[in-house]
DNA sequence: CATCAGGCCCTCA
DNA sequence: TGAGGGCCTGAT
């Protein structure tokens, strides 16, 4: 197997760790060279006859796992690199590697939306809104971190709500390692050998059935457990999640908005990070702060009214326009200066 | 020991 | 239809 490359701009580390809650940033070593080399375990469903796999888990029979790795040198944020590798136990001949390489490819594609266009995005919403120039000068380079797993997406988007960062990372990390679907890897079976001969396992995100009778709470996810259960439930019994691709981001809101613990914010937050609604405003604090800040002349705004308004002056941008002012508004020091 | 962190749910006007 | 209180937990 040989490495691929992607020749689009994106700055991997900070789509990574922007807080986007469809799953944990990657497990990541920055090597000696100085680039940043992410890792995470991804399941192939786009191969076909997967049957022809006689040795995969019972469990996992549609899926084939795969190691993947993506690098990128920090100071050119105009291309990457994919690497990936097997694990022992699916060593396998039914597929050529040809085949394989195009499923990682596809998949990674995906969880990095490499199909948006970012220099036009850039582009025409600078010359239609200039309120956006500095968001976009701060995070340039910043994409959509899409979900691997949409349960996992659901879950991790339940979980951060009333909660930090590190908090629910941490949380769904745990969940992942207690239960999840698990291989080991050496990290130097990769084809530039340029990192030290790690051995660590890596999982999947435990599957909807799975989860059911699993104390969730010694996972730190607090009074989030219940809705977690709940919620379960009603995905085991009434909502498909395949189904929700099928709609129009109204029914999706008002499906997904059917689960306990999900409220406007994490409802957005589900349909953009797990299913790629390029119309959803999430709208938490920050954003309500810089949306106030930028466009109400400081006036303190709800929710309600923050979401209204980025969905009807973003359109079918307002999912970007989001994330890159929520990560602007956050790590720029402007509104910490405002405080003062 | 308080307070706070990327909201949601429930109650009560 | 909206305002307000309570809430697991870990960090400070």
């Amino acid at each position: 197997m040989s490495k691929l490359k992607f020749n689009s701009l994106i700055n991997l580390k900070l789509t990574q760790e922007s807080g986007q809650t469809s799953q944990a940033p990657w497990f990541c070593i920055d090597d000696d060279k100085g680039f940043s080399n992410y890792y995470e375990l991804l399941f192939l469903n786009n191969l076909n006859n997967l049957d022809k796999l006689d040795n995969l888990d019972s469990d996992n029979l549609n899926n084939l796992p795969v190691l993947a790795k993506v690098s990128q040198n920090p100071n050119d944020l105009s291309c990457f690199e994919l690497d990936y590798q097997l694990s022992d136990f699916e060593c396998n001949d039914s597929y050529s590697d040809k085949e394989i390489t195009a499923a990682v490819r596809d998949e990674i594609s995906k969880i990095f939306n490499l199909d948006f266009d970012l220099e036009n995005f850039y582009k025409n919403l600078i010359d239609e809104d200039d309120k956006l120039a500095d968001s976009i000068d701060f995070c340039n380079g910043l994409r959509l971190f899409i979900a691997r797993d949409k349960f996992e997406c659901i879950i991790s988007s339940i979980c951060s709500a009333n909660n930090s960062i590190t908090r629910w990372t941490k949380s769904t990390s745990q969940i992942k390692s207690n239960w999840g679907f698990n291989r080991e890897f050496i990290l130097n079976n990769f084809s530039n050998n340029s990192n030290p001969g790690i051995t660590k396992s890596f999982y999947g995100f435990p599957k909807l059935s799975e989860l059911a009778d699993k104390d969730l709470k010694s996972c730190g996810v607090g009074y989030r457990e219940d809705y977690m259960k709940k919620s379960e439930d009603l995905l085991l019994n009434e909502i498909d999640i395949d189904e929700i691709d099928n709609m129009s981001y109204d029914e999706a809101f008002e499906t997904i908005s059917k689960l306990p613990g999900v409220g406007p914010k994490v409802a957005d937050c589900i349909l953009l990070y797990g299913y790629g609604f390029m119309e959803a405003f999430p709208s938490d604090v920050w954003i309500k702060r810089i949306v106030s800040y930028l466009y109400f002349d400081g006036k303190e705004i709800s929710a309600k009214k923050t979401r209204d308004f980025g969905m009807e002056h973003f359109g079918e941008n307002a999912g970007y326009a989001q994330l890159y002012l929520f990560h602007y508004a956050r790590k720029s020091g402007l509104m910490d200066k405002l405080k003062k």
